[in-house]
DNA sequence: TGGTAGAATGTGAATGGTTCTCATTCCTAT
DNA sequence: ATAGGAATGAGAACCATTCACATTCTACCA
């Protein structure tokens, strides 16, 4: 666990706004100037592999959470921000109605259409 | 509604694989052997304007679908195939589950994991 | 505390999928 | 037939992500 691996973790886990790697790579700078971006992508690729990051890959670019219990997702389609929804109770219904021979190892759920931020704005 | 145009649309309509911009150009070549691929991605973009085809973006690349009806999708880890799965119950429940003030457009289901023809593998 | 092996870093170059530019070609309607 | 506008093919440009490599750090043990 480097300096820059545990900043990236800390990064992720303080916020709730889903980041790009360009975004952690800002955050991340105010602690660790030196910072750069090739060691923003080698570690969210290992946390990820490690269970600790997930991420959400959008029309809009990837971005980045830290893990705690698995949720699906809301994408604004007009600031592409990324907000976390309740566990929903369909998981499971879902996995049973699976046809045979598909082993399930993520379920991915991601909901689009606007924000109550950009709701309120007109068009 | 270019030859091309109609190409492309027919290739999707015709198969239940959800290929790849790449695959769809290899595929209408077959009949309009000229195509370029700056042609497939302009006409992807303007049939999904239109509502006729639909982009499923993933961690492995983006793939095309013919609209038919709304349906989730299961991705192959190991060989990346993407299959149909039949409409679930969960989309009404979900949208009534959300927080105030976010209005859903489209509901984006994707489950991982590995396929039938994968399983059998030994990894 | 110092020394060392192996892993992680920063830099900059490479990659690859997607979009853009532009001169040319194709439709459509007169 | 012909002009105008849209679509095309070719290739350059773009940009997020990955890679290569020389340097630096980290963890561990004497």
């Amino acid at each position: 666990m480097t300096r820059q691996r545990q900043q990236i973790l800390a990064v992720l886990a303080a916020t709730r706004s889903h980041p790009s790697a360009e975004e952690v790579l800002a955050e991340v700078r105010r602690t660790l100037p030196g910072v750069s971006l090739g060691s923003i992508y080698r570690n969210l690729k290992r946390l990820r592999e490690a269970g600790l990051v997930r991420e959400i890959v959008t029309a809009e670019g990837r971005r980045y959470d830290a893990v705690t219990s698995p949720h699906p997702h809301f994408v604004c389609e007009r600031c592409s921000r990324v907000y976390d929804l309740p566990e929903p109770v369909a998981a499971e219904a879902l996995r049973r109605a699976l046809p045979e021979g598909f082993a399930v190892s993520q379920i991915h759920l991601e909901l689009k259409g606007t924000c109550p931020e950009c709701g309120s704005l007109t068009s």
